[in-house]
DNA sequence: GTCGCTATATATAATCC
DNA sequence: TGGATTATATATAGCGA
């Protein structure tokens, strides 16, 4: 859009590509919402900025909510359907591949990796990680009324 | 867009909802993906039709793995830090109270819920979802009220 | 349900403050 | 640095086949 046609590759400029991070953010978030309020139904969003920080959006239950619900019908209907346009057939093989394998793991995984963290809480440490990877994290929640976009952050 | 301005209420005709649906579903999965390469970052999304279908895209890992590691960023990070302007004292305090109650059970309700997915998975049954109470226990967030989106941002 | 069409609403790349 | 502007690319609402 804009001035010029979109290309998909990486944009290599670390500027750039935070900027058209942050605006191309809201845009989605507000589509999900729309999606979610015109249709009634749950949607969940997780997106990790260039610089570690995670946006996330969910319509009515939280993310862990709704991720869980689609884990298990995933699973009970065995199937995976990809439905992205603009992807290649090897990414298109890559994802079904991927989402198999984690189907196999998915459950002893996160609760492995869950335990994990709880572990970290208990003992009152924090993890040993990649700083540009975690620059940020969060959890929660939001607010904000009187115009139409209501944000949360948790840092 | 289109003929005219888009309404922020629900679709009431289940063919126009499910048609908006499917349409507005592809824009999002494209626009999802176009972060996720342009920026080269995780990105994770679910979305149910109003039939109840899932439909999932993952950038790099799975939904899961991406959800379970932003989770884990926000419970290692451990403190909460409001951006959005235009938020009153009351609300701001709100959201920060249960932040801190989240905080301190997400851990055990995720594990407890989680397990309990698997034991549905053993017995081929789906869970029973009680929406208000997991929206309460959230972490990740949500609102919205008539407005115009509901945004919860994780740092 | 699906597709195509077209006028219009939006999104946004580049640019300029 | 973060917004405001502007020309252009996209998305889409309402229809119709």
């Amino acid at each position: 859009m804009g001035r010029n046609k979109l290309v998909m590759k990486k944009i290599e400029d670390p500027i750039s590509r935070q900027q058209f991070y942050s605006k191309r953010k809201d845009t989605i978030l507000k589509k999900s919402n729309e999606l979610a309020v015109l249709c009634d139904t749950d949607v969940a969003l997780l997106m990790f900025s260039p610089a570690g920080q995670v946006t996330s959006y969910s319509s009515k239950e939280s993310v862990e909510d709704i991720m869980v619900r689609a884990m298990n019908k995933s699973v009970n209907q065995r199937y995976y359907k990809p439905q992205v346009e603009n992807i290649s057939s090897v990414q298109e093989a890559e994802a079904y591949a991927q989402f198999l394998r984690s189907n196999m793991e998915q459950i002893q995984q996160s609760k492995a990796k869950l335990l994990g963290v709880q572990g970290f809480l208990q003992r009152n440490e924090y993890p040993a990680v990649n700083t540009e990877d975690t620059a940020a994290a969060g959890k929660l929640c939001l607010l904000h009324q009187g115009s139409d976009l209501r944000e949360a952050v948790a840092c």
